[in-house]
This record gives structure tokens, sequence and C-alpha cells, in this order.
DNA sequence: GCGATCAGTT
DNA sequence: CACAACTGATCGC
């Protein structure tokens, strides 16, 4: 629970997410997304009355969570006065206080915080310097390095406070599975049980809050079947997620809640009351998406883990690992870009839909210490204090990535602080403070990382970033480039990095149904002579992720920490031990076999931590067809040329909305506008760009390219389903190639024929 | 009766 | 473990 009262010690007279007790005086408030928690107080008496002798008072948002809010009858008194900020365009806001008419600006922007569908990030900019507020916050590493308006001058603002949520602030959290390995492992399941016959339901067992949307949205893509959901009329708007829900219960993916939901499943029947259909009897699974923690274990974890005959959970909303940030931190950069503008609406569809791919990760210390330590800010202040720990042992791991800890940033800022105070004047001085003042200062050379650019080569020392990561990296835009790609690559599911997992987990799972699955055909590779690498090295769990992923807690642990895909709840066994049935992704029928037979279908190891982004996959890749649903970016956006980003930047921070209190916009400058254009420019532009910064990243000095005959010999031993030793060079760690037998296998230790 | 709070549940 | 919501009991206005 948060313990953030509402007010940051730089700007009191306003309140952010708290709007109880003194945040009853505040001049204006602040909602950075639609949760309970985070409302407290929103629609008090106390609050209301202190609306009605107001005329001035304002609720700021973005336009998604205004939508949200409004949709609830219970807080609709506050109609009038919500204004919503378009993301990334800083917009002053007059604090006046209505008693003394006492009067202060400031300049705030929305930055996306991709926790739930419209949350945000607050930056203030005033007299008392520049704040981030950060909300529930789940940006992979790298991604504060990818905004744009937290920069000014080609490096990261001047920020004097972070609030920041520190929910995963422990150092045990070090080690979740990426959101793709999740998303993929429900998939998994849901195909497998619903590809059986159209009487085969699940239901996903969903709390009521905001944030399953992306899970929804691509199940529904993949599957082509809208999800029941009991209520869809807050997304009427937002026609990316209303095309994938309905309230008509004849569907194969339920979502809808019942108080009692449990107790119905028990009896066979759904939330929504619906047992049969054509009266013929379903037959329905559950899903329970729920966090499960991986941090404290050693032995693998499991993205789903069986807990009854027909009920499972499922690892859901993760922290983007270090390999998802490499595998899709286009994804990310697209959202954050295109998210602006009118993340919400039939206008910006594009932004909408990538949006909601980021939504609901979860942070690990890591990506805490990586965004902090990126901002670098003269203070942090945590806002959660999770339980089993204190206030001083969240600081102990803060403090050290704040500027005062820095040596490279002297103590003393006098001209520091001149910047920030001018920070505020809304006309051309920015531009001047960063040329001047800056440069005055030995700090930290904290660059921008241009969008197109976001590998930190201190965390990329894979040698998995082989000859084809220009392909990959194209690949993993998926829609943005499927036109580009031959029609025969679609056909055979070529595709550099990805290809490895996902047809390794279609060899496994997508088969029995014959559907679209690809199949591990490494020798047909677009690239033809060079086997791929990354096939044997991401299959190696033992090796490949602590030597790739550069995770502390990797090594400490020992062995793997990546998760298998299908459990029992006891988490002994993986019940895959059937090869036919694992491939065949026979689910047994319910009842007819009982469930030890059932717990035998899954199969996707997720050892293939790197295999990119899924949703990617889906639309540009696997599934090209249905792309029709996935908004493609605005045609006029893409012809924009590509510019020097510092440049624009500089203008940028010049182009402030005016907001007076009473909540009318003003624009200042055409600046809103050329942000909103300029911002699918940078990511089309990324798709080269990228691709080339990636080819340039050099190996791990201790790693070896393998030979070619030495490939070609792991790749036989790979098709024939033979287990493969691979005894790595002095200093590497022992590591086991694992054929697709031995991932299927309850232990895989056996299979050293 | 409503809302806040707390404990317990999911 | 934590999240985020819900339920039910209790208390105060």
């Amino acid at each position: 629970m948060s313990c953030f009262e509402g007010q940051m010690a730089e700007y009191p007279t306003i309140s952010i997410d708290r709007f109880d007790r003194e945040n009853l005086r505040a001049r204006a408030y602040f909602l950075s997304h639609c949760h309970k928690d985070h409302m407290k107080g929103l629609r008090a008496p106390s609050l209301k009355r202190r609306l009605e002798c107001s005329l001035k008072v304002c609720l700021y948002c973005s336009p998604v969570t205004k939508e949200l809010l409004l949709t609830s009858p219970k807080y609709r008194f506050w109609e009038k006065r919500i204004v919503s900020i378009e993301i990334e365009t800083p917009t002053q806001i007059s604090l006046v206080d209505e008693a003394s008419g006492e009067k202060e600006e400031i300049v705030v922007t929305l930055l996306p915080a991709g926790h739930c569908p419209g949350s945000v990030m607050f930056l203030f900019q005033g007299n008392n310097g520049t704040v981030l507020y950060t909300g529930d916050f789940r940006l992979a590493k790298g991604e504060a390095a990818r905004m744009e308006l937290l920069h000014s001058g080609g490096r990261v603002k001047d920020i004097q406070s972070v609030y920041l949520d520190t929910t995963f602030c422990n150092p045990k959290y070090y080690q979740i599975p990426s959101r793709e390995e999740c998303l993929r492992g429900i998939m998994e399941l849901v195909r497998s049980w619903i590809s059986r016959s159209p009487y085969h339901v699940v239901w996903l067992n969903c709390k009521a809050a905001y944030g399953y949307e992306y899970l929804f949205t691509n199940l529904s893509e993949e599957f082509g079947l809208q999800v029941h959901v009991d209520k869809l009329d807050m997304f009427r708007n937002m026609p990316d997620i209303l095309h994938h829900l309905t309230t008509d219960r004849d569907t194969q993916i339920h979502a809808c809640r019942h108080p009692k939901a449990e107790e119905y499943f028990q009896w066979s029947k759904l939330p929504c009351g619906i047992t049969s259909k054509n009266r013929i009897p379903l037959h329905t699974i559950s899903i329970k998406p729920s966090t499960m923690w991986f941090g404290e274990r050693t032995r693998k974890t499991n993205i789903i883990m069986r807990t009854g005959e027909s009920s499972y959970r499922a690892c859901f909303s993760f922290h983007s690992s270090y390999s998802e940030v490499r595998g899709s931190h286009r994804l990310r950069t697209s959202a954050a870009f295109m998210a602006s503008g009118g993340i919400s609406f039939s206008t910006a569809q594009g932004g909408l839909w990538l949006f909601l791919k980021k939504c609901r990760e979860d942070i690990s210390v890591d990506e805490i210490k990586d965004f902090l330590s990126y901002i670098c800010p003269v203070n942090v202040y945590p806002n959660v204090i999770p339980l089993g720990t204190t206030m001083d042992k969240v600081k102990e791991i803060l403090k050290p990535l704040c500027r005062s800890s820095q040596s490279t940033e002297p103590k003393y800022k006098p001209l520091g602080k001149l910047k920030r105070a001018r920070t505020m004047h809304l006309d051309s001085e920015e531009e001047d403070d960063d040329g001047l003042f800056d440069d005055l200062l030995p700090a930290p050379l904290r660059h921008k990382v241009p969008n197109q650019l976001t590998l930190h080569p201190e965390v990329f020392p894979t040698p998995a970033i082989s000859q084809n990561q220009p392909e990959k990296r194209r690949e993993s835009t998926g829609c943005f480039k499927a036109e580009s790609m031959p029609t025969f690559l679609w056909a055979n599911f070529i595709d550099c990095e990805e290809s490895n997992s996902e047809s390794e987990e279609s060899e496994i799972l997508g088969s029995a149904q014959g559907d679209t699955g690809p199949v591990f055909q490494p020798q047909q590779r677009a690239d033809g002579e060079v086997p791929q690498w990354e096939v044997f090295f991401k299959r190696d769990a033992e090796g490949t992720d602590d030597c790739l992923e550069n995770l502390p807690s990797s090594t400490e642990v020992g062995g793997s920490q990546s998760p298998k895909l299908f459990s029992d709840s006891d988490g002994e066994s993986t019940h895959i031990s059937s090869q036919a049935s694992s491939q065949s992704t026979h689910i047994s029928e319910q009842g007819s076999q009982g469930w030890d037979s059932q717990s035998d279908t899954v199969l996707l190891s997720s050892q293939d931590r790197n295999s990119g982004d899924v949703t990617s996959l889906n639309k540009g890749v696997y599934r090209p067809g249905i792309k029709e649903n996935i908004p493609a970016p605005q045609p006029e956006q893409n012809v924009l040329c590509l510019k020097d980003t510092c440049s624009d930047f500089k203008s940028r921070d010049q182009d402030v909305n005016i907001l007076p209190s009473a909540g009318e916009t003003t624009t200042l400058s055409s600046g809103k506008q050329m942000l909103q254009e300029k911002r699918p420019l940078t990511l089309s532009s990324s798709a080269d760009s990228q691709s080339s910064s990636d080819f340039e990243i050099p190996c791990t000095p201790e790693a070896e390219l393998p030979k070619q005959e030495h490939l070609q010999y792991l790749y036989e031993k790979l098709a024939t389903g033979e287990s493969i030793v691979v005894e790595k060079r002095k200093g590497l760690l022992h590591s086991k190639a694992t054929t697709k037998k031995s991932i299927l296998s309850d232990t895989s230790q056996n299979h050293n024929r």
C-alpha cells in the first residue's frame, strides 16, 4: 500500500493520487491511473463539497483515465472539473489560491507509465524544480532513456526529486518471467484447450481492475474470438479494446465475473451463468492470472501452475526482463511515442493498441535501479514500502542511485539550482540552460538515448546478438515491417531470433490441430549459411540465461530460474513427460481421463527468454492476415523523415499548452502538433537505425562464435531430437543444449543419451 | 444510512 | 511474499 500522502515537498499545493485529509486544500488534483488505491477520497462528500465551493479546482489526468473514471456514475460529479492532458504534451497549469489570489505556474507533462490503460507518470516543472511522480509504473530497462520529454538538450533533465513506485524494490525480486513468456504461456494453454472443440471454453478469472486488457486483446486477436466481459461501455471510445470484447456469452473465452464465480465453477458454470451451448455441456478450465513470486525460488519456476483438475494459475504481470527489453523495446518505444497525442481514441488507435501491449507489467528492483540511476535525481521518495522491509532499507537501495552519491557530480550545484528556477519560464530559455549551465557541470553524461538506439551496451554483452540481429530487430516490430517481408518468410515462420523459441514451442504445442504453428526448421532459415547459434544457446537454460542476461540473481542462485511453462502446484513435477501427448498439445477430456493426463498438456519451455515479443510476432509474422485489427501507424506520419532528435527537442520543450485552472486548453504554439507528428517519425526511422546499431554490438569478450561445423552438428542433433552436451570454453558455465525432448521431459537431466 | 477502517479473502 | 479488489464487521457522523 502506498505510503505517499498525496503531496510533494516541492509543490505542496497540488495533490496526486490522494484526495483526503490535507489534500482537500489542494489547488489542483492529479490522478495517475484508475485504480482504487490511488483514488482515495476522490468521491468523498468532503471533496465534493470542496468542488462545489470552488470555481477553479480541477482534476488532471490522461484522456483514457478521464474516460474510465467518468464511466462510473459515482465519479460523474467530476465531469466538469476533469481536464485531460494529452500524453507527452507539456502543459502549463495555473495554481491559484482562491482565498488570496496567489498564483503559481507549473508545467506538467504526462509520460506513459505502462501500468494499466491511461496510466501515466507526472513530470512537474516549476519554481521549485523539476520533479517526477511515477505512480505505479512498469517500465523496462532503458525506457526512461527513450522518453523524449525527460530530456532536454540531448540529456536527461535536471530532476530534483523522484516520487517512486518501489513496490518491488527488494533485491529478492530480481527474477520474474517476462511479459512475453507469461502471455505466451497463457496463450498456449488457451489454445490447447479451446482448439479441442467449440464446447471447450476458458474462463479467465481476473480481478475487477484495469490492466488485463492487453491480455484480452492479445488472446482475442490470436484466436479470432472476442472475450466475454460483463461491461465494456468504459471502452466505448477505445476501439482497440472494444473490438476484442463482447457481452455475448457465446464465445470460448470468458473474463466475466460474479461474486460466486468460484462456486459456479465447481458446478461447471461460468460466471455469466451458462453451462452449455446448443444443449451440449461446456468443458471449462479456469485460468487465474496472478502474481507469482519467483525471486526467492532457486529452482525453475513455472508460468502456468495447475491448481486443480481444471484450474490453472498463470503468471501474469511481470517485469520486463533483460531479454524482454532486448526483444521488444521497439514496441515499447512505439508505445511511448504513439501513446501520445491521444492514446485513447479513434484518432490514435495505434497508440492505444501499442500501449496496451505494455500494460500491467511489474517492475523489479533492477528496473527501478535502472530507471532511477538514469534519472539521477537529487532526492528519491519511495511511494511504497513493501512489507518485510523498511523505509530505511528501501532508501539504502535507492540512495546510491541519486545524485548526492554520484562522485561525478558535485554536491553543490548553484547553477543547477539556477537552471531549475529558470525552466519554468516558458519561452526559449531552456535551451540556454542546457547549453550554458549544464556544460559547466561535470555532470555524468546521461545522454538521451535516441529512440532508435535503445540498447545499453553495458547490459548487452550478449553473444546472442549475432549477425542476424538486424533482421530480428526489424521483425520484432511486427506490423510495421510486415509489408517488407517476403511472403514465404511468413509461411515458414522463419525469423531470426523469435523463430527459435516460437518454432520450438509451436512444434510442441501447435501441431496437433494442424494449426499455423511454425515448425522448427533451422535448415530453412532465411540466412541459410550461418546457423543461428541462439537456437541452442537460448534453449540452454542453465548457462545461457546467466551469460546472456547478466542478472545478478541468476548466478547467485546457481541454477536457472527460467520458468517452466506448466506444472502442478507442487512445483515439483512438470508432468511434461509424454512426448506424444506433449507434442500433440493434447489435453485430456475433462472427467474422462482425470487430471494427471490433463496436465500432460503443455509444453512450452519458456527458457527462450530472448524470444522477443510475442505480440508483434503474432502480427508481423504469425498472423499477417489479422492485421486489420492492428491499426497501422498513420500513413501521413510515416512520411516524415528523420531529424536530429536533440534539436527537435529543444524547441519542443518550449511548446507548452496553457491550461487555465478553469480547465480550458490553449495551445501556445504549434508545439503540440509538432510533437504528435514527429513521434511516429522517430518510430518509423527506428527500424533501420536500430538494426544497424544492433549489428554493431560486440560479443561478450569471453564468448566465442561457434564454428560452422559445430553448429551443423548441433543442428543435426536438434533435428533428430537428441540431447547435446555443449562443453563451453573455459570460464563459461557448463551448459547443456536442451533438445525439445528434454524440454518436454519431466526430468531433463535424464537425457544424456 | 453512508462512509471510513480494519481484517480477512481472493 | 504483493497487488487490487471485494466482503463483512464495527464504529462514528
